[in-house]
DNA sequence: GCTGGTCAATTGGCCTGACCACTTGACCCA
DNA sequence: TGGGTCAAGTGGTCAGGCCAATTGACCAGC
């Protein structure tokens, strides 16, 4: 059932195993996993790498560790790849794209109903930022801010955690790098501007209108970045977008 | 009512010790952790346990060990909090709103750009759905080959991921265990009836119909959800502006 | 001066073996 | 039947050790 493993970081090879074996369905749902003592015998690891292994996946949210009783599968799907080496997270384009197309659908959802404490929130962000805009870190919290305002008005906390995940996301250490680039006061007060436009629709209760501008604002962030990542490596073709800054993030 | 008593693991005690001395930003992205032999006399806990819990911070993105060097500090967010313990995530009325509201943009967007062979993938997927209505196993993967299979079209990788992993929040425990009194053949072929209805309208082209086909799926999950626990849990939580897409096909 | 190789200190990766705390279920007694 | 006890099984933690990879200082050779 259990197989030897090899070289190379032996915790992530038995955690790798363990997971496709749950994956392709060799361990269901609800099942036990043998004991760790046991697990250690039959991979011919030892215990505290069978523990190590065991802890990456319950972080992961596959298994659940029930102490005195036993390691018990409860999902089969990995919640979180992020941290995995199969996929080197999106590139910065695709996660704006991504952006573009939910948010702005959060948007039109929020405009149909903003209450006044709503836009106070928004209004207190945009504050925060357009004052903010020589300091990276307060201009970035008050970003951060006003997006996820937009979804806690529509009062739902899944869609107040996916949007603040995506925000997250840019603070990977390639995409801080690129962004330093092309980050700057005239920028931050662009989106300022964007922001308000967006702000105003909402609080207008214009939906389309706060799509609109959504889209607009995020399109045009893409556009901002873009235009620095073709200044800063002139010579390449801008087609393979995000393959080339996949590249830039693999393999450091 | 009775809470918790959960007696938190040690590792996991470090962990969320060394999170939040990261959020707060007493350890900034790029800085340099003591080693582990260190950390373990600083925190009065042996090596083990440190390592146990720096394994976690690792799977959670925070930070980056690299053999022989050190360990760094690469992010200050977590990409996800799905699998801590700290909040027990959303309630599945939630969940199905923000799917609603995501999905039914994803689905707009594909409409306009889906191939033929991108139509064979969800088509593949229905059948799969269709011919196991009485395994849930299988219907739950081919529901969720479905509805990434949607978000592939777009073709942007940040978008298959979330849609999964929104997917996947499904299978906690407690929403598992609910779905449980409520899921069963004929309300898995409503829910394939719906999904070929999506399936049309981005086939053939039509945003606006393929808006509204996921709306109107993702809503009356929630209305068969709903239905069957709302008295239970008090699902008061009806928003008025769906009510007209439920209007029509329910469980027969 | 610069390049390239060597070497030792540092650090993470992994192991052995042990003890403790908790869970579970069989068992016994009232 | 109901409860309480107790031992086996299991995860949680610890201590100490060795090995391999990394890194930077150091030195020989061009």
């Amino acid at each position: 059932m259990f197989s030897p493993v090899e070289s190379r970081r032996l915790y992530r090879q038995v955690a790798d195993q363990i997971r496709s074996m749950i994956s392709v369905g060799e361990l269901v749902v609800g099942q036990k996993l043998p004991a760790e003592r046991e697990l250690a015998e039959q991979l011919s690891v030892s215990r505290p790498t069978v523990r190590e292994a065991l802890i990456v996946l319950e972080v992961e949210g596959l298994v659940n560790i029930r102490m005195g009783s036993g390691i018990y599968v409860v999902r089969r799907h990995a919640v979180s790849m992020a941290a995995s080496e199969s996929e080197p997270v999106e590139g910065p384009f695709e996660l704006l794209q991504a952006r573009a197309i939910i948010e702005c659908a959060i948007a039109e959802e929020a405009a149909g109903r903003a209450r006044p404490e709503d836009i106070a929130v928004l209004d207190e962000a945009l504050m925060r930022m357009s004052g903010g805009v020589n300091d990276a870190g307060t201009v970035l919290a008050a970003d951060r801010a006003f997006h996820t305002g937009i979804a806690a008005i529509v009062g739902n906390a899944t869609l107040i955690r996916v949007t603040g995940e995506m925000f997250d996301m840019r603070m990977t250490p390639y995409f801080e790098k690129l962004a330093s680039h092309f980050e700057g006061p005239t920028t931050w007060r662009s989106a300022v501007d964007e922001h308000r436009a967006i702000r105003d629709a909402i609080a207008s209760g214009d939906a389309a209108g706060a799509k609109a501008a959504m889209r607009a604002h995020l399109t045009l962030s893409q556009k901002r970045f873009s235009e620095s990542f073709g200044e800063e490596f002139s010579g390449e073709e801008e087609r393979g977008r995000d393959k080339a800054a996949a590249r830039g993030a693999n393999k450091t």
